[in-house]
RNA sequence: GCCCCCAUCGUCUAGCGGCCCAGGACACCGCCCUUUCAAGGCGGCGGCACGGGUUCGAAUCCCGUUGGGGGCGCCA
């Protein structure tokens, strides 16, 4: 094929969908891939969807994804003259006709909301008002092939195709016709979008025969990305937005590698791939037809392996903002070295960046935060949790203050309790991080140091049970 | 109601007539490793929706059924 162009179409919404973001993606490697290009179209023919704001979100989406494209932004709401030059030339050819038919009307005509519009305004030579819609005049006989890369041929009969609006009352150009013209001027050879815009597509089609252009573009609907009721994925229920994804600590890198997995997979059994590298094997001819659930656990794993694969310095500074923007600690104890120090061991056990601070502040917390079923479980619950507190409190006061040695020590303590390691340092974990679980504790004491680990376990001791002689002696 | 699309483990997928009594990954369940949790190793669970053809041979081709989805806006 010559050099393809392509372009990612977006309706301006403040924000990138996750469906969006994947077309995006897709048109981005087929680009890429062929040494073609890529334009990025603002479809804001809406007055309403016309704001700035709204545009530069999904610009910045799509900046954070690493999806660059060529060229200025279009935006349709400044092509307005190109739009009306087609209209009036579809006039011309008498190819259309006004209509004043409101939806209510077409539906209490046809006896249902849904059945598309019924020509009643075909004859009437209704002129131009700001009550009347421009129609085009679709074909009674004959029908329109959608040449589609991912699903073949698509046929539609002419006979089922409604007479839809091209211009609205307002004076605005629909969808149809802005992308119809837009396509042709802009040279467009590959439409690659939603499948939810394939019913669509023999109307822009007969469009652009009727605007005189010969050469369809090549089409490639992408399957829809659908919930785990397998409808398509929608604002109100799901978190559909880049931007969400970004606020909760995923990396883009991962955001793009999973987004590449759904309808597609790099050739072998690797899934997580260099971006470099699904560009060299990225095939629109291999995308699957079926639609494919978003699956947040399995972006979650392939998060965490990016998150692990990052050199310790870039992990540290990518999790600043998460420990440095409303911590739940006193913002003023936080220090970097000290979390660094850590960094390492946190690494490899988050699968977010918003995991992060809960794994690290009993650090910079005055009094580590209890969680009640932890005490409960290896402390309340444990017989020997007490003697434990007690001889560790002991063994810590003068052991040297680094993590091999409290391991030793620690130990110790366990056997002379009839414990194993990892029964003895439960009660030890708890009463210093307040959890069962996080990063390995001596390492975590070293960091945390010496007097604030035995403050610590004399409070947790003294919870346990208050200074006093025991009613019984434990068994 | 009409039009269109789709159909391999729970999920994402490999497979494009024999290499498949179907491979990988996520999730889940065991075991190992182990200072908890992760990570890692090993193992397990689990699928070609159904029915007809075509063929020496079908997950792969054709038809139908069932099921799911999308569209039918003076939104895009």
């Amino acid at each position: 094929m010559g050099t393809p162009r392509v372009r990612f179409a977006p309706a301006p919404t403040g924000f990138l969908h996750v469906g969006s973001a994947r077309a995006a993606l897709f048109n981005w490697l087929f680009a890429r891939h062929h040494g073609g290009e890529m334009a990025l179209r603002i479809e804001d023919t809406d007055p309403a969807r016309s704001r700035d704001e709204l545009i530069e979100g999904i610009e910045r989406a799509l900046r954070w994804l690493g999806l660059d494209w060529d060229g200025p932004v279009v935006r349709q709401s400044r092509r307005m003259d190109l739009y009306r030059e087609a209209a009036t030339r579809l006039i011309g050819d008498g190819l259309t006709y006004w209509c004043d038919c409101t939806r209510e009307v077409v539906a209490a005509r046809t006896g249902s909301p849904a059945t598309g519009y019924d020509g009643h305004c075909r004859e009437r030579g209704l002129g131009r008002t700001d009550t009347t819609a421009l129609r085009l005049r679709t074909p009674d006989d004959g029908d329109t092939v959608v040449h589609d890369v991912i699903r073949g041929d698509v046929n539609f009969e002419h006979e089922t195709l409604e007479d839809f609006v091209v211009v609205r009352a307002d004076g605005m150009p629909t969808f149809l016709l802005a992308n119809a013209v837009d396509d042709a001027d802009m040279g467009i050879t590959h439409v690659i979008r939603g499948e939810d815009l394939l019913a669509s597509t023999p109307k822009v089609l007969l469009l652009r025969r009727a605007l005189g252009h010969t050469e369809d573009p090549v089409f490639a609907h992408l399957p829809l990305l659908v919930d785990e009721k397998r409808r398509k994925l929608s604002k109100r229920r799901h978190a559909v937005a880049v931007e969400e994804y970004r606020e909760k600590g995923y990396l883009s890198q991962a955001v793009r590698n999973y987004l590449g997995l759904l309808g597609w997979a790099p050739p072998g059994d690797r899934e997580i791939v260099p971006i470099a590298e699904m560009v060299a094997t990225f095939d629109l001819a291999a995308v699957n037809k079926a639609p494919a659930f978003f699956d947040v656990a399995k972006l979650d794993h392939v998060n965490a392996e990016y998150l692990r694969a990052l050199p310790v310095a870039t992990f540290v500074r990518e999790s600043l903002p998460w420990l440095e923007e409303d911590p739940p600690w006193p913002p003023e104890r936080f220090e970097l070295g000290t979390f660094e120090a850590l960094a390492p061991l946190v690494q490899e056990r988050v699968r977010t960046l918003g995991e992060v601070p809960e794994m690290v502040d009993f650090l910079f917390l005055e009094e580590p935060q209890i969680d009640p079923a932890s005490w409960e479980k290896a402390v309340a619950g444990s017989p020997a949790a007490a003697a434990v507190l007690d001889d560790a409190l002991v063994a810590y006061a003068d052991c040297p203050w680094e993590a091999e040695a409290l391991h030793k020590v620690t130990a110790a303590v366990g056997e002379r309790h009839g414990l194993a390691l990892r029964r003895a340092q439960g009660p030890i974990r708890v009463a210093v991080t307040g959890r069962t679980v996080g990063p390995p504790l001596f390492e975590s004491l070293q960091v945390l140091g010496r007097e604030p680990t035995l403050a610590r376990l004399r409070t947790a001791r003294e919870r346990l049970e208050p200074p006093a002689w025991p009613e019984r002696s434990g068994e």
